[in-house]
RNA sequence: GCUGGCGUAGCUCAAUCGGUAGAGCAGCGCACUUGUAAUGCGCAGGUUGCGGGUUCGAGUCCCAUCGCCAGCUCCA
């Protein structure tokens, strides 16, 4: 039969050829490396035999498929562990995931951390002993009825879900688990393994299923390359921007002001400052208006806008003189109002209405998480009102804007179309015509978007941004959503050219979200190395010996003239104690004056990360700094100002 | 909210079987006048998250509660 190969070359081998041999053939690395294979496209083990002419691409793990393969086989060590050590576990799931794998048990004995270090002892056995994974398929019935004699109910559950026929299942020596496969050839391959962590796990993600212990865990089949990952936790772990808020005294969250109620401390409050004038300055820029509204609306209000039938929980309440409040959660509300204050006019949409809106949700205790996940937050929350025609181009606008400062931040991002969920309200033509209006100007921007089904709004479709940290990680921020349903709600008008009153459709959208998750984002995307503009100190001023402070304080105050922050150390300490404090500080310059400097008008510049700069003049200095110390913008507006 | 783990000085962490709560850093004082990542000596710092209980005796054991951490569910 005549195998083909992904180079385009081609070879002959007797029918009934295995995979292994047919890798081993070709070469000794590839048959070392090869985990399992695709045959005309099919994902199959390396011990399978082919029988007809095929193509055929060897999967290492370097293919996407082939660390999923490896950590799936992975996992499946991982289970035989815990069922050698407690035999009365049951089996969920134990699928590959970015970066490592899980698997959900069931088992009488609460699961400890001590425990892991057992199992990842087990594991390492069951490596040793090489045990091959062997394919079997059964009929459905078949299958249901093995699982169920071994009392795996999890398993049954299943099967029993599936649509096809036959089910297949592998063995390793006694464990038998149900699984689509493919895997390694035995166990031997999954050497480098690490058991990271154990949590709780709702059965099929359902919070109202019962709880299974989960096992975090990740392989690889270099030790080397585990080792890196392991460094690569710990390189987040050090940018935890809960440890950096702490370590450069930006906030604090402290149980006796409440949970999840952030206090900024003056450097932090002066990074969200700087954030929130950027972001004033170019809404300004971009034709919006800004606009701020009260934090209590009375609730009567709240029940109009459907919030209090269906964000109730998420509310806090209060009672004024008999009169019920709620606390804003959204800043909508106040911006329908002030549309609502006068007749409006086709001519004058779009209307874009801004504000920095404080909020404040009641989010389940076990969800907070320092910055990036609070109860009282503050938005960059924008809704605009236009005619259906003006949606595509409002979006565009949104885009770009999102584009822009996305770009200033050195964000790299990721774009979702969500569509109509299975439970939502408005006309189909509506749902129509706003999705294809998110589509098309995302075609438009030329941007390449993965598309969530029915993962909309109930009141409208919408675009969600996903950025990606320096070290990888995805988090949510921007959104820009379609809504019908608050117009309608608040019968909200504009007369049009035919003198007709017509329905506006608004745009809910923010470009950094909340702005303290995105300044949460931005301290662990920088490593609390912030860049110049936004740094809380820029300059500090570091003297050699209290002879020079006279000078040093010139020097401050000339740079202070220029706007520029500075922080001064005219303590009587080591010069090198002082660099130190400075460097953990993480401020980008660091100005040294001696008598040197002070006879000359001049500065030994250090920079944190590039060390000694050498003496230059201030004025030379002051030229270098003037541009990177100062708030990025945009040469031209994108929007026209009103 | 759920499952599991953890709460000791401002921070990081010790305290053996239940037997006098300690150290480093930070802070304060004194000395040192210092050239590119930590000068030395001294002082002070605590109702062991909060509340009950067991015990002659609780940081340690038990109960309850609040908070934090990991994850699940939910989300900006």
């Amino acid at each position: 039969m005549k195998i083909t190969f992904p180079d385009g070359s081609s070879k002959d081998y007797p029918k009934g050829t295995s995979l292994k041999d047919i890798a081993s053939s070709i070469g000794e690395r590839l048959a070392r490396e090869a985990l399992a294979a695709r045959v005309n496209d099919h994902l199959v083990d390396l011990s399978a035999q082919v029988e007809k002419d095929s193509a055929i691409r060897f999967i290492t793990f370097n293919d996407p498929e082939g660390e999923d393969i490896f950590r799936h086989s992975a996992s499946h060590v991982m289970a035989q562990a815990v069922k050698r050590i407690f035999p009365d576990t049951k089996l969920a799931i134990g699928p590959s995931i970015k970066d490592g794998f899980y698997y959900d048990f069931d088992t009488p004995e609460v699961l400890t951390e001590d425990n892991l270090a057992r199992i990842e002892e087990e594991m390492t056995r069951i490596v040793s002993e090489h045990i091959p994974y062997v394919r079997e398929e059964l009929s459905k019935d078949d299958a249901i009825a093995l699982f169920r004699e071994i009392g795996e109910d999890y398993k049954v559950e299943m099967i029993e879900a599936i649509d096809e026929d036959t089910v297949s299942l592998y063995r390793q020596d006694d464990f038998i688990d149900m699984c689509r496969g493919p895997h390694v050839p035995d166990t031997g391959y999954v050497k480098s393994h690490k058991l990271l962590s154990l949590a709780g796990a709702y059965w099929k993600g359902d919070e109202h299923n019962k709880m299974l212990q989960r096992i975090y865990g990740t392989a690889f089949p270099r030790k080397k390359d585990l080792k890196i990952y392991l460094n690569r936790l710990e390189e987040a772990r050090k940018r935890d921007h809960r440890r950096l808020g702490r370590e450069l005294d930006l906030f604090s969250i402290v149980d006796e002001a409440g949970p999840g109620f952030v206090i900024y401390h003056p450097k932090g409050a002066l990074i969200r400052t700087i954030l929130e004038d950027f972001e004033k300055k170019e809404h300004l820029n971009r034709g919006y208006q800004i606009v701020i509204g009260p934090q209590l609306l009375k609730v009567d209000l709240w029940k109009k806008s459907g919030h209090f039938d269906n964000y109730r929980e998420n509310m806090y309440f209060t009672d004024v003189e008999g009169i019920q409040y709620g606390i804003k959660p959204m800043n909508c509300l106040a911006h329908m109002l002030i549309y609502k204050s006068h007749i409006r006019s086709y001519r004058d949409l779009p209307i874009r209405y801004f504000e920095l809106g404080t909020v404040y949700r009641h989010e389940k205790s076990g969800v907070l998480h320092g910055l990036l996940r609070l109860r009282g937050f503050t938005q960059d929350d924008a809704h605009i009102l236009c005619t259906p025609e003006q949606v595509n181009s409002e979006i565009r606008g949104v885009i770009g804007f999102i584009k822009d400062v996305m770009g200033v931040f050195g964000f790299e991002y990721e774009m979702e179309l969500s569509t109509r969920p299975e439970k939502s309200i408005g006309s189909e033509a509506d749902w129509e015509m706003a999705t294809s209006s998110l589509r098309q100007a995302l075609d438009d921007e030329g941007i390449t978007y993965d598309t969530n089904e029915g993962d909309g709004a109930f009141y409208g479709p919408k675009i969600d941004v996903k950025l990606r940290d320096a070290i990888g990680r995805m988090w949510q921020c921007a959104t820009i959503q379609c809504d019908f349903a608050l117009p309608e709600r608040f019968d909200l008008e504009y007369v049009g050219q035919d003198g007709g009153r017509h329905r506006p459709i608004m745009l809910h959208r923010v470009i950094l979200g909340s702005i303290d998750r995105f300044l949460g984002v931005l301290i662990e995307h920088y490593a609390g190395a912030f860049p110049t503009w936004l740094a809380p100190v820029q300059v500090k001023i570091l003297t050699i010996t209290d002879k020079s402070a006279t000078y040093a304080g010139s020097v401050a105050g000339r740079l202070v003239s220029e706007g520029i922050r500075v922080e001064t150390d005219f303590r009587n300490e080591k010069i090198g104690y002082k660099i130190r404090e400075s460097r953990l500080e993480k401020v980008p310059y660091m100005l040294i004056i001696g008598e040197k400097e002070a006879a000359t008008g001049a500065v030994s510049v250090r920079h944190r990360e590039d060390g000694d700069r050498g003496v230059v003049s201030l004025d030379h200095f002051l030229d270098d700094l003037r541009e990177e110390s100062s708030v990025p913008a945009f040469s031209q507006s994108q929007g026209g100002l009103r």
